[in-house]
Parts: structure tokens; C-alpha cells; sequence
DNA sequence: TGATCCATGTAAGCCGTTACATGATTGG
DNA sequence: CCAATCATGTAACGGCTTACATGGATCA
């Protein structure tokens, strides 16, 4: 009966608690520098709330630490109740990945679209993504000792390195479609 | 001064509305069957109320057209002002893709959980990346005119196919790395 | 000296989903 | 005969973001 499915940020919180404690500004990092940016980007506005209420419902418990000049950080740690609620949320089938593209959809426009507005996406997306894989390569690094993350990280390059591919590959012919390839040819 | 920035349900409507008349219907079918499902799956209830505000705000005409047995079809279709609105959102910097996948979180897990979740996950995924391999070709078939819808199909082959690629390779190494291995060498 | 890091939290509001309400027609 | 397709809309609710409120320490 306590299985009341997971909000994704409760499910971020305990997923990075089961690693160790962690305060409510650590988790923010981990959700938007770590090793969890493809699972969910959350702002502080969800985060403080989610451990709270886990601390309520027990899944995880305080502790109050003092700090000088600092405001006290509150240290969040699992407890076992934490630890099986996620592993039975993980149980769950996955369903499929979430991808939204506004670039794909710029890029269905690009008869419509001046060629220079075509040219900076393909740049943007370029820049993107050689970013992520730089990103990747340095999570791999931090941890050698566990497969697990090698193999999803090894999963992420797989395919932002495919994306990058392309995008190098076949995005002058993206641009050559735009609306006025004339002044290109200047 | 008019460019109050649209949000993704109007864009969705102005970029479907942008082919030629539909209905608020119609709107939600391409967003979930059509070649929109990268961008947003909207329901009707953000579809009826943004196709509204998108009339109020001049930026497509409605047409009420009575039916026997049936609601009367409200038809939409864009205006000039609409146009232009439009093609100023997509001229916008697209941003990064957004990437959001539970699969993976389950993969980080892998270590702390039965091989059995994991095997399933991974069946999982195979699947849906094949049923969607399979419907981006379904979409490209049937306008091979457009050569911009050509490169996103492409594009999108490439990223999944590599997933695919990958998942085939890989797949058994994760559902390896499980806690209880044992029971599989049975 | 000004930005960035550390650190917590609240309140308002946006954007969207889910569920509800209604109902004829067509296809398996 | 049941499910799906066609067709529109509203109301309640949820989850998350943004902006606000506060402020010392460290680094360039």
C-alpha cells in the first residue's frame, strides 16, 4: 500500500540519495551538471518540496548541519523503506524515451526559411551536441569502476555521436533547401 | 509588438495549419500519429483552447461546418499574420533537444536490480525503437517530394537506428551487470 | 568590486493532462 | 455487439518553473 507512485523529481532525490547523502543543492547539481540530465532537469522550486515530502512519508531522513557564515545545510540520507520504494518504481516498465526537437521542426520549415537562420541551427545543434559528448566522456572518467554507467554512457555517445555524424555529414544540404539559396551562391 | 511568444501547442497548430485547413482534431491526430510526435503530444485539452486563442488573436480564421450526425467541424486555416508569426518562432535559436529517458535511470540501476526488469526494459526498447524505425519510413514514403522531410526522416533513422545498433550489441552486457546473475546460468 | 558559489525556502502562476459530458456512425 | 472513429469542449487538478526573499564567502 505505501506505493504511491513516484513524482520523477521524488524519484531524481532518491535516486541520487542512494549513492549517499546529499542536500537539496547538491541534487540540483547532479540533476543538471551529473550524470542524471537525460532523466530530469528540476529547479530547486520542486526539489526542496520532493524531500520534504519524503522526509515526511520516511523514505528518507534529516539531519540538521550547522555551518559558519552559512546557512545550515539539511543532509538528506535513504532509508530502507527509500532504497525498496525505488527499486519498485524502477520495476515498472520504462516506457519510451521522451525527445522533443524544435530543431527538427525548423527543419521541416526550411523551404520557408531564410537559408541564414538554417545555417545558425545546424551551428547551434553542432555545438550542442559536440558539448554533450565532451560532457559524457568526462562522467565516464569520474567512475571506471562501474559497468553499469559505462554501458550507459557508452549508450549516450552511440547516439549523439550518430546525431553529430549526420549533422556533419548532411547539414550543408539542410541549408542548401532554405527558402533563398541564391544569396549563397554569392 | 505582436510576437508574444508562442507557446508549443500554438506552434504545433500554426505548423500543421501551415499545410492547409484542419480541424482541432485533425491537430491532435498529427501530434501523435503524424510527423509532429517529435515536437509536441498535445491532447485536446490544450489543442481546443490554443486554437481559440490563436483565432482571437487573428492569426487563423475558423469555418463552422455543419455535418449530418455528427458536431459541425470547426475548420481552421492560418492567415498571413499567422504565417509570419510563425516562421519569426522558428527563426528563434531552436535550444538544445530535450532528451528525457526512464530506461536509462534503469540502466544506472542495473547492479540493484533482478535481471529479469532489466531483461524486460531492454526488450522493451528494442521494440519501441523498431516501431518507430518503421514508422518515420511509413512517414517518408508517403511525401518523397519534400526534400526537408526527407533529411528529418533521415536524420531520425540515423539516431535510432544507432540506438538500435547499439541495444542488438549491447543489450544482454546490461541485463548482465544485474544483481542476480546466477539464476540466469541456470 | 562584481560575479559565482553556497544554501534554503515560499508564492504565484503557467501549461498541460485527466476525466467528464455527449453522441451518431462505421467496421470488425 | 463492441470498439473505434469522428467531433467539441470544460473543469479540476498536478507538477514544475519563475521570481522573490536573504546573505556570507570566495575568487577573478
Amino acid at each position: 500500500m505505501p506505493d504511491s507512485v513516484l513524482s520523477p523529481v521524488s524519484t531524481l532525490c532518491l535516486a541520487i540519495l542512494h549513492r549517499g547523502e546529499a542536500t537539496g543543492y547538491d541534487v540540483k547539481k547532479e540533476s543538471q551538471d551529473g550524470d542524471y540530465r537525460y532523466f530530469v532537469d528540476a529547479s530547486f522550486g520542486s526539489i526542496y518540496p520532493a524531500l520534504a515530502r519524503l522526509a515526511a512519508d520516511e523514505l528518507v531522513t534529516v539531519r540538521d548541519e550547522p555551518q559558519v557564515g552559512r546557512p545550515a545545510r539539511k543532509v538528506y540520507a535513504i532509508t530502507d523503506k527509500g532504497r525498496s520504494a525505488l527499486l519498485d518504481a524502477l520495476s515498472a516498465p520504462p516506457g519510451p524515451d521522451i525527445f522533443r526537437s524544435r530543431f527538427l521542426l525548423v527543419s521541416k520549415f526550411a523551404e520557408n526559411l531564410p537559408a541564414e537562420v538554417l545555417r545558425r541551427a545546424v551551428e547551434d545543434r553542432r555545438k550542442h551536441l559536440e558539448d554533450e559528448i565532451a560532457h559524457l566522456a568526462g562522467i565516464a572518467d569520474e567512475c571506471p569502476d562501474s559497468p553499469a554507467l559505462q554501458w550507459i554512457t557508452d549508450y549516450g555517445r552511440a547516439c549523439l555521436g550518430a546525431s553529430l555524424d549526420f549533422i556533419n555529414a548532411r547539414g550543408d544540404e539542410l541549408v542548401a533547401t532554405a527558402q533563398d539559396v541564391k544569396d549563397a551562391a554569392e
